[in-house]
DNA sequence: TCAGCGCATGTTTTT
DNA sequence: CATGCGCTGA
């Protein structure tokens, strides 16, 4: 492949890019731009053109998804494998760095991956032993207190109490925390990236040898970096390694989880002369759209700058929506996907927007009554739910008898008879001897310490380890898998969950076992080891639903959405008080990166974009009236277009007198008549509103008090 | 040990 | 409103 024909598809900013000399490379890329593209015509340039081995670049990310894609693409591109090329997140370098080096980090070798539900229950468990209340100590808030110093790098000794003793009280637990890792050989999300900061930084040779080795380093999405993953790179980067870095600080919007935006404007101050590149043409939105997106955005202060153009169509107008309540939101919602279909388009192409997740539930309603196939994107990842971790905890137990995190969450699971006093017996023994709780368990059992009931199943509980153990030798992984969840019991003890909990739960262990199957077929020889599968299911939480994809309604939170595309988007709840949320309305920083969220979520929009914002909503169980989001004040007026409802609607204030004939003749919800709704029970109309099907009607229920319905999906009996 | 009750709680999410 | 958690009683 040329020089010519690589970079010929490319714009002229992409172009330069792709093709840039500098060490010191910034790419501030637009939404829909091209990103990607660039980062991986900017390697196979690396290679083609500058000669350099794919095993000398470093690519990173911040999801595994990103990732893949990215190797994916490469392999099209260059029509070669890239398996020598080091590409993954930066938690997942890390993690390998670790592998290899673990004893220059001073790692057992097989030491294992804490998530977050893990480490949460950890810390649970050494703030109940220093006796904090919990009520005046969230554990949650321990737990961040954690990750968060991890995230800037610091250890317990470099943090400052302020002589607080709220302070001195969370780096005390802080402490106590990670003593209990090193003991367990557990390394949690932070610590993974802490350290292999700390590994390069007690071993220069390392260092050097890294430094050696990548000709290259390509950091994708760089303005989510948080402190600990700037510094990991500006050490890794030194003086010589060329770097590439691309990111939009109009899109950091996860500030709040440790991103600092600052890390991309700051980059040419810390790191040298950097060459900037701006990719502003857009090859994903109607010009309306993007007018509406710079509009907002350009209400932000610090900006880098950009201004994404198109040479593309101008494009429809974006709807405006001002639904009635969120129930009317919805119902509009559903309603023009309807139009949307018919017109022919397919459900994947349409995608629902909102910004916290508690608003899906009545656009779920909606999409049901429209009989309209969705998804909801969020809730628990396949390898975080409870059962599914349940069964990897037997497998972790038996290949690791120290991980006292797998053993309390198998110990009584299913119940066995093991209480709290029995449990707690065994804890103090391993915190006294100082030893892991399964080593801690036999002392217990030596001394019999325990009523002869808990000791048996304990006994018993210790013999199905060691005899699984056993087993298990010279088994494949997915046979292991499958014996495992067969001699747990877990099958069972899932199966007896009351409601339709426990059939979902049981699919799901048999899923466990095709992903075991599906490891395998990918990996081969070592890489498809039991360790090897316990280490990705850490890392890779996996998909929020186990199935793949029929053609559905994408819905999803705005953080979500991110990174995404699709034809059509609804933005729902963009009111004040919900988008931006309250929570950011006292904070400038916290509004402007509410504010970069709007952008984020406009850009999505390829063809289409419906705002809306409903005047009162129900939240948290009581009726709130919120005004519309300055975000669309923000928004140029010619960009947008009002949706007035389908039927019109007028506010009739009062009932009028003398003139029945106002009433509505073609409904035959009149004032006053009695119905009868399937949930709310016997009502009587108090108010209509509208006609034909979109009309609504107010009623005042005995059980449910007065709700607002609409005819059509109403269901309403007369009585 | 487990079901049932009362109470607090309630952005955003990846690894 | 709805969920999830901890505590209580059988």
């Amino acid at each position: 492949m040329h020089q010519s024909s690589l970079i010929q598809s490319l714009n002229s900013a992409q172009a330069q890019a792709v093709t840039s000399m500098a060490d010191r490379l910034l790419v501030l890329a637009g939404a829909g731009s091209g990103k990607t593209r660039v980062l991986v015509h900017r390697i196979a340039w690396l290679i083609k053109e500058q000669q350099l081995s794919p095993f000398s670049i470093l690519a990173v990310t911040f999801t595994n998804k990103a990732a893949a894609e990215m190797r994916n693409r490469i392999e099209t591109l260059m029509r070669a494998p890239s398996g020598s090329m080091w590409v993954g997140t930066f938690h997942g370098i890390a993690h390998r760095l670790l592998r290899m080096h673990w004893q220059e980090a001073g790692l057992p070798q097989n030491f294992q991956i804490l998530d977050s539900d893990d480490q949460l229950r950890l810390v649970k468990r050494i703030m109940r032993q220093q006796e904090l209340d919990e009520s005046r100590w969230p554990p949650k808030q321990a737990q961040a207190f954690i990750n968060s110093n991890k995230d800037e790098g610091l250890r317990p000794d470099h943090i400052d109490d302020y002589g607080d003793i709220y302070q001195k009280t969370l780096i005390g637990v802080y402490r106590q925390y990670q003593e209990a890792c090193e003991r367990g050989g557990m390394l949690d999300f932070a610590e993974l990236l802490l350290r292999s900061h700390e590994l390069w930084l007690h071993q220069p040779q390392l260092l050097a040898h890294y430094q050696q080795r990548f000709r290259h380093i390509l950091v994708d999405e760089f303005q989510d970096t948080n402190r600990i993953q700037y510094a990991w790179l500006q050490m890794l980067a030194g003086k010589n390694v060329p770097i590439t870095i691309v990111g939009d600080d109009d899109q950091s919007i996860y500030g709040w989880r440790g991103a600092r935006i600052e890390n991309i404007r700051s980059f040419g101050d810390d790191f040298g002369r950097t060459e900037v590149v701006r990719l502003e043409q857009n090859y994903r939105s109607t010009a309306m759209i993007l007018n509406a997106a710079n509009g907002v955005i350009a209400n932000n202060r610090d900006r880098l700058g950009k201004q994404l153009w198109t040479s593309g169509e101008d494009g429809e107008p974006i709807s405006l929506y001002s639904a009635f309540n969120e129930v009317d939101e919805a119902r509009f919602v559903a309603e023009r996907i309807q139009q949307a279909l018919q017109q022919g388009l397919r459900r994947s192409e349409i995608a629902i927007l909102y910004r916290s997740n508690a608003q899906s539930r009545v656009l779920e309603e909606a999409m049901l009554r429209g009989s309209i196939p969705y998804r909801i994107y969020g809730g628990h990842r396949f390898f975080e739910r409870a059962e599914i971790k349940n069964a990897l905890a037997y497998l972790r137990l038996i290949c690791h008898r120290d991980d006292d995190a797998a053993f309390e969450r198998v110990v009584n699971t299913p119940s066995r008879g093991l209480g709290d006093k029995s449990l707690e017996r065994i804890r103090n023994t391993a915190r006294e001897l100082k030893v892991p709780m399964w080593q801690a368990s036999l002392t217990v059992l030596q001394h019999k310490e325990l009523s002869t009931k808990a000791g048996k199943s304990l006994h018993e509980f210790l013999g199905l380890i060691e005899l699984l153990d056993q087993e298990l030798r010279g088994l494949g992984l997915s046979e292991q898998a499958e014996r495992v969840i067969e001699a747990s019991g877990l099958i069972a003890f899932h199966q007896n969950e009351k409601g339709d909990r426990g059939e979902a739960r049981v699919e799901n262990l048999k899923e466990l076992i095709s992903a075991t199957r599906e490891f395998e077929a990918n990996g081969e020889g070592d890489s498809a080891s039991l360790a090897a599968f316990l280490d990705h299911a850490a890392l890779e939480a996996g998909d929020t639903q186990a199935q793949a994809d029929e053609d559905c309604v994408q819905m999803m939170t705005l953080h979500s959405a991110k990174g995404l595309e699709f034809p059509i988007v609804f933005m729902v709840g963009v009111e004040e008080g919900l988008f931006p949320s309250m929570k950011s309305a006292d904070d400038l920083d916290r509004m402007e990166e509410e504010r970069r969220l709007a952008y984020v979520g406009i850009t999505r929009a390829m063809k289409k974009l419906f705002i809306s914002h409903a005047e009162s909503r129900r939240i948290y169980g009581s009726e709130a009236l919120h005004a519309p989001s300055r975000f669309i004040r923000e928004i140029p007026h010619h960009c947008l277009q009002e949706v007035r409802a389908a039927a019109k609607i007028t506010r009739p204030m009062a009932v009028p007198r003398g003139r029945a004939a106002v009433q509505n003749t073609d409904t035959p919800y009149r004032l006053g008549r009695s119905v009868r709704h399937p949930k709310f029970g016997d009502g009587v109309i108090m108010g209509c509103e509208g006609q034909g099907p979109n009309s609504r009607v107010r009623v005042n229920f005995a059980g449910a008090g007065e709700k607002w319905l609409v005819a059509q999906y109403a269901r309403l009996e007369l009585l």
